[in-house]
DNA sequence: TATGAATGAGAGTTCATTCAT
DNA sequence: TATGAATGAACTCTCATTCAT
């Protein structure tokens, strides 16, 4: 159900995305839909929840994985995944992120947001001594956003940088000169 | 009457903007704003252009402004301006953005994206020499996503960041490094 | 629904026919209405599909039934079946043929027409010696133009000519002296 | 402006009809044509009559013209003055008998449609003894009508019907068969 | 538990008509 | 007398949601 939902989403955009139409591409009536979800926003909510909770698992996964190994290989490890993770449902990133505050479901992603940052943030101060930084937790705010942000605006703008090994290392380069950490 | 949109905007969301309230809110009929616009999409599709057209002009006219400053001034000064215009009208920023690919403004939102993509880029390689980057179109790419993203995530998640003074040092320093520019 | 679309329409007309006022006769909700056919104009179309083909069908079946009868007798059924076609329904005849172009259900009509202009054309080859005509085809057409006109005019200046039995004797003479044959 | 109006009604069809479509293409705008006329439907209403009496003008002229005439040269005059009335401004003509009775006008028609009657009736009446008819009344309400619809069908189906002078012939023939008058 | 026909509030849009200029 | 911006009632159509079967 929540499949359809996705499949809906990505075909015909939110403002084509109708509990019938859903149901329809589920294979059930509209009633059973609404046997498992007390509404729309619910049902859109519940895919927004799995989605983010997906592409987080892969993120704070490598975040966790990579705690103790050398900063240069860290850094490629985690923007590497990151990007890996925007690849998984491209179109269907899109489109919730794009209607993500809309649904009600901010919490969720903020949650999920803080916890990175906070991860992030804590990798930072655990390694300190090795980096050029003062504030862990305001350089973990500019870290997390600009990779997230390069990830998004190449998904948006130049999908085919996603795949240039060129962006990675760029990126690579951008996050180590900032932090102070030696050319991997 | 694009006022009126905004504030409905701000107020009530994307889907709670009517044609009727806005109307309304304008001190006008529905009659009257068909007037102006053919449609729902082009009242939206005429804010969110001119408000991305008003941003960009801002961004521009300092990125000019700055040509020949000393690169850790002009570095500074293109942030803080970047920061400055997202503070104005944060909540219309952010409904407006998210609006633009269900009304259709992706083109528009695109071009003027190039634009300043062309002119950081351009900025960059007419300042080559001073700087340790190879590549000044994705050094460009990099950059404008990440201080996008920043003040975006900033708008996001924490209004008062925007208003904090460390939030540009700290974003002045991350560019500052990652281009090999000494502390200004 | 088709029912309730004939009923508004006698009584107030095309333009008086609102899909909520014929969704209300029907004693459904607009929505209802809306589950069977996609619009306003696929309603009324429906309406005058259904109304030319029973008023054709019997016309159809007349024109069959005396095909062996002596062309007197022929005569004066076909005539008589066309104007008691007319009688049923007459307002409804009226605004239904009216609204045709508005409708868009020309082709349909124009079908049918030549359905029943092919059958009369036939009538008369198949009968050619007992005539004095020359093409069956032109006179075809003369026919069914009088004839159907004879109806309409009646039905739309005098109705209570359409009950005169007078009438349907003035055609038949018509019709036989036209054709030549042998007053019945 | 009453041919802006025919104007628009030819080429947009009556729900195109617009009171500030017909006031742009006369070069006016609306508040001029509400100071000629009360509303929309005295304007197509105007229109209509105009219409009317252009066409049956030609025709009762024709009529009085051929008061003396042989019946056979008559009848054809009249018959050739009908056809060309149609021909005038068919679309026109096709438009505004189409729509004709929803406007309220219908008496204007009647009154014309009366006096062809009338007339037509009158000349059968003066020369009954000619004639093998019994009824001048009803006879003149066939012809009329079989007459009228000629043309009218042969606008509708085949226009191109309407410049074979086989139709008049057979019309002609039609009618002085109808009337007992020897082959003119 | 599944169904899907029925609901109806509410949205976008049109256009005849008015009236201050 | 001419203008045309403004009006707003009314219409068509959509779709989340319900509930009898």
């Amino acid at each position: 159900m929540l499949e359809a939902t996705a499949r809906v989403l990505v075909k015909r955009g939110f403002d084509g995305l109708t509990t019938n139409l859903v149901a329809h591409t589920a294979g059930v009536s509209v009633g059973t839909l609404y046997q498992y979800f007390p509404n729309k926003a619910a049902l859109v909510g519940a895919l927004i929840e799995k989605h983010v909770e997906d592409m987080s698992a892969l993120c704070l996964a490598e975040l966790t994985r990579v705690a103790r190994e050398p900063l240069g290989v860290a850094i490629r490890s985690v923007i590497e995944a990151l990007i890996r993770a925007h690849a998984v449902e491209p179109e269907l990133h899109r489109v919730l992120t794009e209607q993500v505050p809309r649904v009600g479901r901010m919490a969720k992603l903020r949650d999920i947001d803080a916890l990175v940052h906070r991860m992030v943030a804590g990798l930072l101060a655990t390694r300190k001594a090795e980096l050029a930084i003062q504030d862990p937790e305001l350089t973990a705010f500019i870290l997390v956003s600009a990779i997230e942000a390069i990830t998004r605006r190449a998904t948006l703008f130049s999908p085919e940088l996603l795949r240039d090994p060129r962006l990675v290392d760029e990126a690579c380069m951008m996050v180590r000169r900032y932090l102070g950490v030696a050319d991997g």
